[in-house]
DNA sequence: GTCTATAATAGGATAGAC
DNA sequence: GTCTATCCTATTATAGAC
């Protein structure tokens, strides 16, 4: 096989997972047509099908592109010297949603994962990730100063990160429903419920 | 007009909602089709018609029966004498949606709302009425033993309600994304984290 | 590999009888 | 008010030319 028709394959590939992802940016995630898909990415349905075998294949590296790029977020902001502080990680995870404008189509996909097996594999996969990545920087950042909880910092850690987790989908939860919801007073409220 | 008749028509209304909401609870809230609620009714096309004007209608309205639900059951744990801890709050919230089997359909409508104005315009309204209660209980509590937080009660309240309400939706998403999520533990952390 | 054209079907909505 | 039958559009997916 030539390494460049493989390279010029996957960058196609790529292209259309693009073109998908505006579309449901602007449609919503079940929103996604393969005739706005075809339309957005400017190919056509053969070449779409030339790469997905059906739409819900698309729709599931739709999903895998969004939740990939949260761990990466979190990668990137991860510092060895100086862990994050639990409000901080999760205004990363939000501040890179923001970035991307995917802040509405997330949940939809975490919705959808209750009823798609596949997208559940893959969403539950990519929480896991996050969730591991989150208790490194939680546990590292008692460590730093074991003041902050009151016995050992791994159980502690282990009890409260589902809580912390939380808040995430209810910040995109309440901004997605509440006219006069204030992202950056959330925000601020989060470094303070969770500093000790 | 005659008062039985309105009665009955009434009635015969909140079948069919009841209807498209068995079928929400199975195949989903965008999954819901004319020719599934005419199968789990046992009524037909026209006669669901002559009720709704369409199916977006319909839809509307069972958004409106999960979402009302929500905050009759915030006002029958409420208790004049003693207030609810924000822990036991949040639990009432969860415990109704796990009775009613809606926990997976709840998310979608969330997630709707971004796109839809309408199911917006009733998500938010019940929102905020859910919000208002649990100010109402939050605010009691303090005031119930004013120690349990520095500073004024009605400001700490207006700062970490979004991260309070922000429990349910985390809830549901990692219930509905996570293999191996711990629901019992969760509702145990909820009081540890917000307990004084 | 990609296009155009089209097959196949699902799903929302309506018309008219009773 | 309700039913049956049907229309019509939107949408997924495929076939065959280039």
């Amino acid at each position: 096989m030539p390494k460049v028709s493989d390279a010029h394959r996957a960058a196609r590939r790529e292209e259309i997972i693009d073109a998908a992802l505006r579309c449901a940016v602007r449609d919503g995630y079940r929103g996604v047509s393969i005739a706005s898909v075809i339309q957005e990415s400017g190919l056509s349905a053969g070449a779409i099908y030339s790469y997905f075998a059906n739409k819900q294949e698309l729709l599931v590296a739709v999903a895998e592109r969004i939740l990939d790029a949260r761990e990466a977020d979190l990668a990137a902001a991860h510092d060895r010297d100086t862990p994050l502080a639990p409000g901080e990680v999760m205004a990363t995870l939000i501040e890179g949603l923001r970035r991307e404008d995917i802040a509405a189509v997330l949940p939809q996909i975490w919705a959808e994962a209750a009823f798609d097996p596949e997208i559940r594999a893959v969403a539950g996969r990519i929480f896991g990730r996050v969730r591991n990545l989150l208790r490194g920087e939680l546990v590292a950042w008692v460590q730093a100063d074991p003041s902050r909880v009151e016995g050992d910092a791994e159980e502690w850690a282990d009890l409260v990160i589902p809580v912390i987790m939380s808040s995430v989908p209810g910040f995109l939860v309440q901004r997605a429903v509440l006219p006069d919801f204030d992202e950056e007073s959330y925000l601020r409220a989060l470094q303070e419920t969770y500093r000790r």
